[in-house]
This record gives structure tokens, sequence and C-alpha cells, in this order.
DNA sequence: AATATTATACTAGATCCCTAGTAGACTGTA
DNA sequence: TACAGTCTACTAGGGATCTAGTATAATATT
């Protein structure tokens, strides 16, 4: 039996492609086990004993918890969805932008298509919220 | 490992890490042959012949090309700085924020404590571009 | 009770990433 | 010319990721 420590967010390592995948299925979800998340996933034609494993992996990482009191294991995120977004935003940042959070901002906003209206003022919201707490 | 041709932008591999240092250095100082890249690398300890087989690699993938008129064959870049990482931004808003740039962008302002009054102005004046942009 | 189903653990292989060494070709110099 | 230095190509191996099969134990069904 794999001793788990408690692993702090910082500590956890970022997630791989499959490992988002399947974390996206347990934060819709919620508790899951193998079944429930092979069922689920996006990608089928993945074999029930390779989700089965990539939650093995996962939780050896500490990426996923589980209550074992069943037979069939439970499993859930260590993390939140969105904890796990700024993990990997934090990276990103720092390996892509070096550390220039305005930059990758404007990256961001120039590349996407992406803002109504209405996502604009969200937006603007925050950034008020920003400049409130600056002072 | 696959060989690549000369490729298109859109279908250029994504830079892994290591890779991405080695662009970092071409994007700085320009055209480089592999001993000008191994000289300037941050990470130090990398064997010559590694920063070599790197390059190789990364011109079969297409990341960088060359001019190899002169027997110490010069590197550059395929993609502009900027491009790489509109390129890496746009897989991460599929992968991990599901498309949705403003939840990417909020996060980001949410995550990181950075914007200085000036720079959160300069996000303003491109909100207020895309808006204008969008009627 | 005997059999079929379902779950986990363990093992293994294919591929990619990173690292670096060796061999051979070319260049410059004593 | 001989030798030392530099450059590329090729080869190789360790580690991580992803995939999935086999063995075995537990549960359900007939």
């Amino acid at each position: 039996m794999t001793i788990r420590k408690a692993s702090p967010a910082s500590s956890l390592p970022e997630p791989t492609e499959t490992e988002l995948e399947i974390l996206s299925v347990l934060w819709q979800l919620g508790p899951c086990t193998v079944r429930h998340v092979h069922e689920t996933l996006e990608r089928h034609g993945l074999a029930y004993t390779t989700v089965l494993s990539m939650l093995q992996i996962m939780y050896q990482k500490g990426l996923v918890s589980r209550d074992d009191s069943e037979r069939a294991h439970v499993y859930k995120p260590a993390l939140s969805k969105h904890q796990t977004q700024r993990q990997i935003l934090g990276k990103l940042l720092h390996r892509v932008f070096e550390g220039s959070a305005t930059e990758l901002v404007m990256q961001a906003l120039g590349s996407a298509k992406p803002a109504s209206a209405e996502e604009i003022s969200k937006i603007r919201a925050r950034l008020d919220e920003l400049e409130a707490h600056d002072q």
C-alpha cells in the first residue's frame, strides 16, 4: 500500500493532457467510480483498464483522492477546477511570458475573438477591483 | 519520430520546455549557430552536443529553419515570440478553459498581482479597441 | 454451489523528451 | 603534411506518458 502524504496544492504536479480530461469529468460529475468516469469520458475507445490506470497514477501523484471503503473506489479531484486553472496559468506565466501577466492578458485579448460586450464589462470590473486594492 | 516538412504556422507542434528555452535565445539574439546558443543558454551544464541535438530535432519539427551554406549552420525561429505565445495560449484556451478567453483573462488577473496602474490602462485600451471593432 | 461479472493491482510496451557520447568530415596551423 | 580543434550526423539510454492486457479477488446470479 502506497503511503499518501497530504500534498499542498503548490507541490502538486501539473496534470498532463489525459489527466486533465479525466479531471474534467470529475469536476463535472463530482466523486466518481472508474466505471462512471470511463462511461462519461469524451474520448471513447479508451479501455476501461486504461482509465483505471490513469486514476491510479493520478492518485499516486496526489491529483485525486479516493474513498476505498467500497469495492468500487470513489475518486475525487484534489484541486478545484479554478485552482487547477490558476496553477497551470501560473506556470505558463513564468515559462512563456516571463512573469508578465499583463503581456499574457494582452495576448489573450489579442488572439481571441471572444469578448462580448458583457464579458468585456466583467473584465473591466475586475480591473477596477485591482486598482481599488492597489492603492 | 515522424519527420515533418516545412509546415505552416498553424500545424507546428507546440514547443516543449527545453525547446522554449532555446527559442528564447534565438528570439533574443537573432539567427545563431549552435555554439552561440550553447554559450548564451541560461541553463549551463548542458553539453554542446545536447544543444545541437535539440536544434536538429527542432529543425525536423519545423520549429526553426536553418542556413547550412556555411559549415556552422545558422538557426532561426520559424515563429516570432508573439506568434508562439499566441499559439500556446490558443491551445491552452481550449484545453483548460473550454475556449472561454474571458475566463482565462479573469483567472490571469485574479491569480497574479500584476498590474501596475499603467499596465491596467493598457489593458483597458485594448478592451476599448475590441468594443470599437465589434460593432 | 458453480459460474459469470466486475473490480483492482500489476506488468509491459510504444512513443516522446531530454541528454550526451562517438564517429567522421572539415578547417586552420605548426 | 600532420595535428589539433570544431562541426555535424548518428546512436543510445533513462524517464515520463499513455495505453491496455493478464492475474486475482470480490460480488452477483442461476
